[in-house]
DNA sequence: AGTATAAACGAACCCTTGTTCGGTTGTCAA
DNA sequence: TTGACAACCGAACAAGGGTTCGTTTATACT
């Protein structure tokens, strides 16, 4: 059960009216009438509270997308009339937060560094996170055609578990200090130094000293949508 | 009880979709979603048959309110998979059946033709179908190295939507009948000739002849586990 | 006082999505 | 043959509605 007292009364209030407005409605309420129905003049700021509320687990949202809200929990104290069934309550999902970009001439982004306030959370499968805990993987959207060597395009989301260390055969983004930059490839550790093997079949790999590559995370899937 | 035979069989079809991605999404979709899934192209056709199904009583609608859609009464042999619930209870995990492999030197298989096997469906998002109605989604797995030109590599799994026909930009998976191959492109029709450009950015697009080439269908997304 | 952070504001931007309209095709009856 | 009508198409239009960004206020910590 969730703790609705940790929410402020706004958020709490922006529940209630979208839980009443769908089971009105049979549509989720708009941005700006949540904003109208609990007192809130910026389309801004009900877009910010609705982002506390996905990262609190309250609801979800699909982007882009006019209306693109569900609850997953319940709502108490929602003044639906009798007789109106309660609103949908989506099963709890697997999501990852979008903490930013990769591209090859920045390391990538550190989690840690990251306020999750105003980036997004999508939705995945367990499947993709191939048993790492939710909380231990974030996902980059890339940019640019740096990592086509990888066979990863411009617009794919690329998950990944952070971790300094690596096993041969895993994919990995590393950053290498000479070259200043970012790049998405097999490991294998041979001896003493490190062999980066593209992930297209017909590029050959680079051969690193341990001292000058710095493995970021892991990747855990790629996610290409069209 | 309303009388469906009265209905077209495209105005069936339309309450079907707008049944399941209801119950799919939490929300309901936009006329182009239905168009687009009921192989109706153009927007004001999805419109006026919208029109006949509120006059005949099986759904309102509010104006000028996007995706201002309600179901009025139970649609029969909406297709949901067990487990599923009717219209505005939990939106469900979709999942789509693996029906095979895919590779340059065979044609696309057909789901018609797929004995249903439990064990080869997988989970995907409600991202990751666009909207599309699970039941007309399958996925296939990628076999060899031939579709390196579309980014895709062996082992990646591409969820399609069955359509014959396309729109430009979308990629589709087709199959040339004077190559006597499949591949995975973009599609642009100019003029007379259909061009193909493939995913990779610095690849040249081919050209070929409407009538050498057969759509086997629009791929939606792709997943890589790693 | 100076800095950091949460919360809020409002306007601009632009993608999303419903609506409209001229035109085409096919059927049926006069 | 003609006209009426239902169904459909494609493109352009415009309102709907999510997102971004520079700023401001409030509170707390140093």
């Amino acid at each position: 059960m969730k703790d609705f007292n940790k929410l402020s009364e706004r958020q709490r209030n922006m529940l209630r009216y979208i839980d009443n407005y769908i089971s009105e409605n049979g549509y989720p309420p708009t941005i700006r009438q949540i904003g109208e129905n609990t007192g809130i003049n910026s389309t801004s700021v009900v877009n910010y509270n609705l982002n506390k509320l996905v990262a609190a687990g309250y609801l979800t949202r699909s982007q882009h997308v006019s209306r693109g809200l569900r609850l997953t929990v319940p709502v108490p104290g929602s003044d639906r009339k009798p007789g109106k069934k309660a609103v949908h309550v989506a099963p709890a999902r697997p999501s990852v937060y979008v903490i930013g970009t990769i591209f090859a001439s920045e390391p990538v982004p550190v989690p840690e560094d990251y306020h999750y306030d105003e980036d997004d959370l999508i939705e995945v499968t367990a499947d993709m996170l191939a048993g790492t805990d939710p909380d231990e993987a974030f996902a980059l959207r890339v940019k640019g055609d740096s990592m086509v060597d990888a066979m990863i395009r411009e617009g794919d989301i690329v998950v990944f578990r952070r971790q300094e260390t690596a096993k041969n055969g895993d994919m990995v983004a590393v950053w290498l200090t000479e070259r200043n930059e970012t790049t998405l490839k097999y490991f294998f550790k041979e001896g003493t130094r490190i062999r980066l093997q593209p992930a297209h079949p017909h590029m050959d790999p680079i051969f690193v000293d341990p001292k000058t590559c710095r493995i970021e995370g892991k990747v855990l899937s790629v996610i290409r949508q069209l």
